[in-house]
DNA sequence: CGTCTAAACGGACTACGGTCCGGATATTAT
DNA sequence: ATAATATCCGGACCGTAGTCCGTTTAGACG
């Protein structure tokens, strides 16, 4: 599927062989750098599965095998950027990370988050598209726990996780690059709003 | 209001027809009572827009001038249902429609909201889909402005338009229906943590 | 009626995401 | 080196949304 390095989906299931054929590994880097090659001439939304195929010198059928779909491919290319984001707000300097209060955390992760999504717009989105699994894949499962989590400690008591699911789906990238690019909405709105948003929900506790 | 055939692209030329020709009438008709069949028979994810058009007795390019898109034909499908949610909203009892406090009033509004999504279900996501602007669809904006009306009624100070785009964002069918269908939560508690979002956000002003 | 024209029609066509499976190949065992 | 096999490869194939354009027809006008 696509990269699951960062965060294992089942860690108990790596029965099958543990090392790429040298062919599968060379594929995946050639596809790689078609698909960045491509998006940086036709943007993310310029990119089809056909083309990077072609352009990668390689089957379509290689193109799925290794990404699962354009989503996955996507998630493959923000993988890194994901992995950065995600260890600055479990284990990086507060208050995104730990060591501040529960709400400063909440509203950090707000607006890192709205700035990664602004930063890698097109491809946030697509990353997130088409799937009938968005809310599930591992990496929105942990945004999800993270502001859950948060919210315990700050001392919520009404239903943490539907409050969470709330929070979260104000942070919807589709959502944000609407405001930002349709309606010209400044990014530090954006971010403002969303500190007022938690600051009530905390503190009406 | 929602069969896009009643909206005016350009409100300014109005120069053609305002009456449908016969055959086109007919051909709407069919449409809609196939499309009605189709959905009992294979919900609405199995409804295509070639098996539509075969089912009606009609060409696919007349599904496409009809209706525009699929998520345009959802739309009129549901134009009914919506048109009577929105008069309910906006002219009916309270504490729904006017009458009650502005905080009331919106507790209503998303309680009568995740009915509506819980009700048509496959209907709504379908109708919502795809659509580069679903969030600027006539009926999506008329949603957002009686939030953010509400909350200028309940003296909210801090940016009321981005503070009703994120509450909109919480009643997203799309996430809605994920929630109860994928994660089995039950409708009532949606509702109750509507209520308290709402609440929270009102009373932090 | 017959004529004329704007509107509607239909279905072939394109583009895209995704699947499938017979054949090729890397790797390992002998 | 050779054989065996698990893995990978490629591109034909499918279903779907949406477009295009030559053809048909409704309905107005004389």
């Amino acid at each position: 599927m696509w990269d699951v390095s960062f965060i294992p989906l089942r860690p108990g299931s790596l029965s099958g062989p543990v090392t790429e054929r040298s062919d599968a590994a060379r594929n995946r880097e050639r596809l790689l750098g078609a698909a960045r090659e491509l998006i940086e001439e036709c943007g993310a939304d310029g990119l089809t599965m056909d083309r990077l195929a072609e352009r990668a010198g390689v089957g379509k059928g290689t193109v799925f095998r290794r990404f699962g779909s354009r989503a996955g491919l996507m998630m493959t290319l923000l993988s890194d950027a994901e992995a950065e984001f995600q260890s600055r707000f479990m284990f990086g300097p507060p208050p995104l990370g730990p060591g501040a209060p529960g709400l400063e955390r909440l509203v950090a992760f707000g607006a890192a988050r709205i700035a990664y999504v602004l930063e890698y717009g097109e491809l946030a989105r697509a990353a997130d598209e088409s799937a009938h699994n968005r809310f599930d894949v591992p990496a929105a499962v942990l945004w999800h726990r993270h502001i859950e989590l948060l919210l315990r400690e700050e001392g919520m008591d009404a239903d943490p996780r539907l409050m969470a699911m709330a929070l979260s789906a104000t942070l919807d990238p589709e959502r944000l690059l609407h405001a930002v690019r349709i309606h010209g909405i400044e990014p530090g709105r954006l971010a403002e709003s969303w500190r007022e948003l938690v600051t009530r929900v905390v503190r009406g506790a």
